[in-house]
DNA sequence: CTGTACCGGTACTCGGCCGTATCGGTACAG
DNA sequence: CTGTACCGATACGGCCGAGTACCGGTACAG
């Protein structure tokens, strides 16, 4: 148990039913998703994807069903939690630290939301999907920051402002583009903060 | 040059050359738009269009060339001035008179902006009829609003927050559907602007 | 009354994509 | 070495929508 436990690179995979491992299924689901994000969910074809990812499209349709089943998969394996280990003490400083955090990945997220927008009113288990991966837990992580914050005294019970919070941020993350053409980035979501935020929950 | 001009009800169509008539134009682009909003851009199709306003395809293809075209003479069409006549002479009632109007017609142009905001990104034509149809006489009159209150004093120039108002009040306006499920009624805006809008702006 | 020009209807071509079927290659089991 | 089972490639059927062509009806001009 000394000399023959080999965590060489080349890993056993000895088990595996399908040959399709975890990391070829990721790219996969990231060549769908990134083209989703540039062509809109329309205009994905599993040709296209299939083309890009060098498989054949029977090997798609061995393991998903359909289109929107496929897409779902990969929206569900891209589910993770957001904001994590955000929690300085302060909730000023929470809500500028998920302005940077978020200011990152907003672009990618943003432009999935647009594309599948529309999808997703054709097909149920698409939008659980969606909602599931890119909007509930962005929110509860959210949330959670404004519990602590309001358990910390911070910001009295019941504030006015305190339900709004989540639909102003990703209200303005989500509309920038649109209106300015413009991704929002880390700086203008943290100026945003200062000048909206904070003053709205009383945070001066 | 005196007697000659009959502005009657009977107006003279000599000088028509398509016997389409303006109102029998404007069935054509409620269609389009009703239909759009309904299922989406791509679900769309010319014959579905022409079923439903009982004409031909062909007299369609004869006034627009293709299908986006056809679509950005719809938005033009539909294009006209928003928050008219909202003046109240306090920057704090007129805000909430914008919340309450956009309240109204928030379910159609929202619905109209997520239908086509994925189809816009292969049509710049298309684009630029959505900007000029839906994003920018809207935000034209709220910052023309905002920009009364300065000078009346009401909020200092160059306060932190003026820029945020519109991309709050929009993107508010915007994401409650992907958030809630519910669209934004006058209610939600209007204690949306009294809990968050004035109080950044200073306005108590 | 006659001609013109547009409208509505239909049939058609063309292309694209979903999903299925088939076939050769190959890695691994025994 | 032989069999099995999956992978990749390709071809195919079916469907649907954009855009075109054609044809009869009809309103209006002269």
């Amino acid at each position: 148990m000394t000399s023959q436990a080999a965590d060489g690179p080349e890993t056993v995979a000895a088990s595996r039913r399908s040959k399709i491992t975890p990391e070829r299924e990721r790219e996969f689901f990231d060549a769908v998703l990134e083209q989703i994000r540039e062509c809109g969910y329309d205009s994905v074809t599993m040709d296209g994807v299939a083309a890009s990812t060098r498989c054949s499209k029977s090997t798609l349709y061995r393991q998903w069903k359909t289109k929107p089943q496929f897409v779902a998969a990969a929206l569900r394996a891209n589910r993770r939690v957001r904001f994590v280990g955000i929690d300085t003490g302060s909730l000023a400083e929470d809500l500028r630290e998920v302005a940077r955090a978020a200011g990152d990945w907003s672009h990618k997220d943003t432009k999935t939301l647009q594309a599948l927008g529309q999808a997703v009113t054709s097909d149920e288990e698409l939008a659980k999907a969606l909602r599931e991966a890119l909007v509930e837990p962005e929110i509860a992580a959210l949330q959670d920051i404004l519990r602590r914050g309001v358990e910390r005294g911070e910001v009295p019970e019941g504030h006015a402002a305190l339900d709004y919070v989540p639909a102003m941020m990703f209200g303005v993350l989500r509309v920038r583009p649109v209106l300015t053409g413009e991704y929002a980035d880390a700086g203008y979501l943290v100026r945003f903060v200062e000048a909206v935020v904070l003053p709205a929950l009383g945070l001066t």
